[in-house]
RNA sequence: GGCCCGGUGGUCAAGCGGUUAAGACACCGCCCUUUCACGGCGGUAACACGAGUUCGAUUCUCGUCCGGGUCACCA
């Protein structure tokens, strides 16, 4: 038995089964040629962020659209950083989005597949099995820095300007300790880390393919970084090498942030003998603040949060839409040619993704989302408003759904047609859009009407109009009707006609509807006006108009 | 500071040595229109800078500047 060997037991006295039991455990996948297996790994330190469902829906796209798996894996390796829900969280906000997972966490300690644990708390005998073949082969080794030694090192380096920090070379005190000397202090049962033993070369470089960011070459790591901390608990390096390996990820697909840890990876993959996997680095959601552009943070920026989406009242559908739209700009494209297709339809392409970081830019959200919403059907934004107003508007939800019917009726206006209205943006502009078909949301504001006419003008309108009114009209007659209105108040049906010679006219019949439609909805833009009339009812029509004029006559 | 990555209109972006430098959002104007919309058409607006390579650079090379990331027993 060799030293590194009886370390390698003294160490890891529990672990029982070898790196090629777990190879058996976890046999390579059999899928189909081309089949991609990705993961979504986060910690559950807070809520969901928007940049983490973003690379979860490419995650979730790549496997999806290669018939491969996508999983989720908690990486809770940090305790002290870690919040209670925060796993539910997670999945929750997947499941909003409608983000399926495949295999893994799907609930609160409920796994699903065959590669698991897939709770990184819950695999500490898989990564002692592959520490301690690492010691056993000399590839790590147990180093007793303590705290303080570790915070003096680094300020020693800081002030001596070394290009270079962390554990290697001279500060490396532990890598060629003595066995007598890992025994002895060993037994005095002193604290220690397992590092790795870097095989790395200062002069030597490493090039990778980034499926996202292209070749990209980097100094080799040369760091013998802490593969397991004092407790025993892997740090993400050697978690992400053992987790990604034998759950046999295909495509890691991560944030940007990691691309100057790859070096470490692959050399870590290496070292345990395992095979490299292909990565893919997304780059960051930005915000814009004053000027500039930063990551969008957690802590500063509420739209951060995938809640704050689902607060607002967007659609699933919208959100998806528009961080479809950044991760693939033909997508645009792609939707005007197929308006009915599904999302999964998409032909996405990991390799037409930004390399630099996107702007997340709300307007453009809302445009989406009106897009979006333009084309649910009645029963759906009716459905879908009524599940964001229960919980964020009772009032709304009361009195939709008071009479279900006739809130379909206001959301059928114009809608399923060729050319369907956009008014709506997200769930929490429906309040203000259907207001004045509810007595207890409409206000009498008449301050909209047009500023070229009197009140007298105006008055005189809704009194001929009042006299006129006839519920029975069909659309055209109705409109008639209004057109008659005209000329005897001085007033000319035709648009055209009032262009060429303004002075002739008050107006034109553009002016006369605009006072009515004021009358009766206390706003100038609205969908068709007879349709709200329809739906209003001849009672409640007759009593806007009469409360109008009054107002304006008295 | 070391090491990486990036820099096309206000924003998201096509572009891969020769283009009138696409498109979308936003903004402005016009048209259509029976109201409100939808829609259509048009407009303002960009290759960070400096060298080099080349007959020719937004595209290739180098430098400068600017932005971002990363340098933990956090992920």
């Amino acid at each position: 038995m060799t030293e590194f060997e009886q370390l390698a037991s003294l160490l890891f006295p529990d672990v029982t089964e070898t790196v090629e039991d777990l190879e058996a455990r976890f046999p390579v996948r059999n899928l189909k040629e081309g089949a991609r297996v990705t993961r979504f790994a986060p910690s559950p330190t807070g809520f969901l962020h928007i940049g983490g469902l973003f690379s979860a829906l490419i995650s979730k796209l790549n496997a999806a659209t290669t018939g491969g798996v996508f999983l989720l894996r908690i990486e809770d390796t940090d305790k002290k950083r870690e919040i209670t829900d925060g796993v539910s969280e997670i999945i929750k906000g997947l499941n909003a989005f409608g983000i399926d997972i495949d295999e893994g966490v799907v609930g609160f300690e409920k796994e699903i597949g065959a590669y698991g644990p897939y709770t990184q708390s819950h695999r500490a005998a898989i990564y002692h099995t592959v520490a301690k073949r690492l010691v056993e082969q000399g590839l790590a080794y147990p180093c007793f820095y303590t705290e303080e030694e570790l915070t003096a090192i680094r300020e020693a380096q800081e002030t001596e300007g070394t290009p270079i920090k962390g554990i290697f070379g001279k500060w490396a005190k532990y890598r060629d300790a003595s066995f007598e000397t890992q025994k002895a202090l060993l037994a005095e049962g002193k604290p220690y880390t397992l590092r790795l033993r870097s095989p790395g070369s200062e002069d030597r470089r490493i090039s990778f393919d980034d499926l996202i960011k292209g070749k990209i070459e980097m100094p080799e790591n040369v760091q013998d970084v802490v593969l397991l901390k004092a407790d025993g608990i892997p740090t993400y390096h050697f978690a992400h090498a053992v987790d990604d390996h034998f759950m046999r990820t295909t495509h890691v697909i991560r944030g940007d942030e990691w691309i100057s840890s790859v070096p470490l990876h692959i050399q870590l993959f290496k070292v345990c003998g395992f095979r490299v996997p292909k990565y893919a680095h997304i780059s960051p959601v930005m915000k814009e603040e004053n000027g500039g552009k930063r990551k969008l943070s957690k802590r500063k920026d509420p739209e951060a949060a995938v809640t704050y989406y689902a607060e607002q009242g967007y659609p699933k559908e919208s959100v998806l839409e528009y961080l479809l739209t950044l991760a693939n700009s033909n997508f645009e494209d792609w939707r005007r040619a197929n308006p009915d297709a599904p999302q999964s339809a998409f032909p996405f392409n990991l390799k037409k993704m930004s390399v630099s970081g996107a702007l997340f830019d709300l307007t453009k959200l809302t445009d989406v989302s009106k897009n979006v919403i333009s084309r649910f059907s009645a029963e759906k934004v009716l459905a879908d408003t009524l599940a964001w107003a229960g919980d964020y508007d009772a009032q709304l939800a009361a009195l939709l759904g008071a009479d279900e019917a006739f809130a379909k009726a206001i959301f059928s206006i114009d809608r399923g047609t060729a050319k369907p209205r956009k008014d709506i943006g997200k769930w929490n502009e429906v309040r203000d859009y259907v207001a004045y078909f509810y007595e207890a949301l409409y206000e009498n504001d008449l301050s909209a009407l047009p500023e070229n006419l009197s009140k007298a003008d105006c008055a005189e309108i809704l009194k001929a109009y009042l006299a006129a009114y006839d519920p029975t009209d069909d659309k055209d007659g109705w409109f008639s009707r209004i057109k008659a209105l005209c000329e005897p108040l001085g007033y000319t049906p035709n648009v055209k006609e009032y262009k060429k010679n303004p002075a002739a006219f008050k107006g034109h019949v553009g002016d006369v509807s605009t006072v009515i439609r004021v009358a009766i909805t206390g706003r100038r833009n609205t969908p068709d006006l007879y349709s709200i009339l329809q739906i209003l009812g001849e009672d409640a029509v007759r009593a806007r108009l009469s409360a109008a004029m009054q107002t304006l006559e008295g």
